[in-house]
DNA sequence: CCGAATCCAGATTGATACTG
DNA sequence: CAGTATCAATCTGGATTCGG
């Protein structure tokens, strides 16, 4: 009861924080930092990626098998995405059978609230985006 | 400083929600919730006109003059894509010259929270964000 | 075998011009 | 004002292939 008090709290601080910041500048072009941390973020699998290496150092064979659906051309330039971004570095073990092990750096790390918000937003509103997410994709 | 604290403690209840919950299922298929999430707003366009539409209703061309660098085919295909899964409404005025006026719907305001973080991970992250970015989008 | 590069058809995007 | 139409360019995904 208290634990919930008070992340309401934080949350209600956090949306007055950013429409405060909204005033300030309410422009989203290039310049805006806001837009170039969507350029970097606004991307299906960037995030999936993120979120699944929020559990830890993962083998790209590991992200391919979590990550349902992905090929192996879009993981991997996903993760030089990431890499060339600073969110991800790239281990490589020359061993035989060859290892790669990928992992957040600390930057990378820093989007766990963001990502964690997100993540909990899907689970609370669960009902609701299962009806929707099936009325835009009707399948056979 | 009170109010920092808070925050934190908020932000680590989180982490650990998400954490606890991947554990319960580590695959990010296409059933999985998260992944369906991802669908409907790993998008820049679609990202950008929802945090602008947080500061309230906007008419179509406040959007455009806002969202700088936005075609005017995107913003309608984004607002429409925005429409169908029911994050935001579209109230057309029967007037001359025409008024489209676009609000958030209640679920489209649920998303506050996570768009609050991502903004603010972009503030707090600025000086590293805009050194990557100038890296990956060398210009002339 | 694992991780990744290549090639190619099809989908998506963007810039611009145009209309009710 | 609030969009469509059009066309070029880019991006995506799948199959295949390759190197250690």
């Amino acid at each position: 009861m208290v634990g919930k008090r008070v992340e309401a709290g934080a949350r209600q601080q956090l949306v007055t924080g950013l429409l405060e910041r909204m005033l300030v500048k309410d422009v989203f072009d290039e310049t805006c930092i806001v837009n170039q941390a969507l350029v970097l973020l606004a991307d299906k699998w960037a995030l999936l990626v993120l979120i699944v290496l929020m559990q830890g150092t993962k083998r790209y064979s590991e992200l391919q098998r979590q990550i349902r659906g992905v090929s192996p051309k879009m993981l991997t330039q996903t993760l030089r995405s990431l890499e060339q971004n600073e969110l991800v570095t790239r281990q490589i073990f020359p061993e035989v059978p060859p290892r790669v092990e990928y992992t957040l750096t600390d930057f990378g790390k820093s989007l766990s609230h963001p990502l964690a918000a997100l993540c909990d937003w899907a689970f609370e509103q669960e009902p609701r985006l299962r009806t929707v997410y099936r009325k835009a994709h009707p399948e056979p």
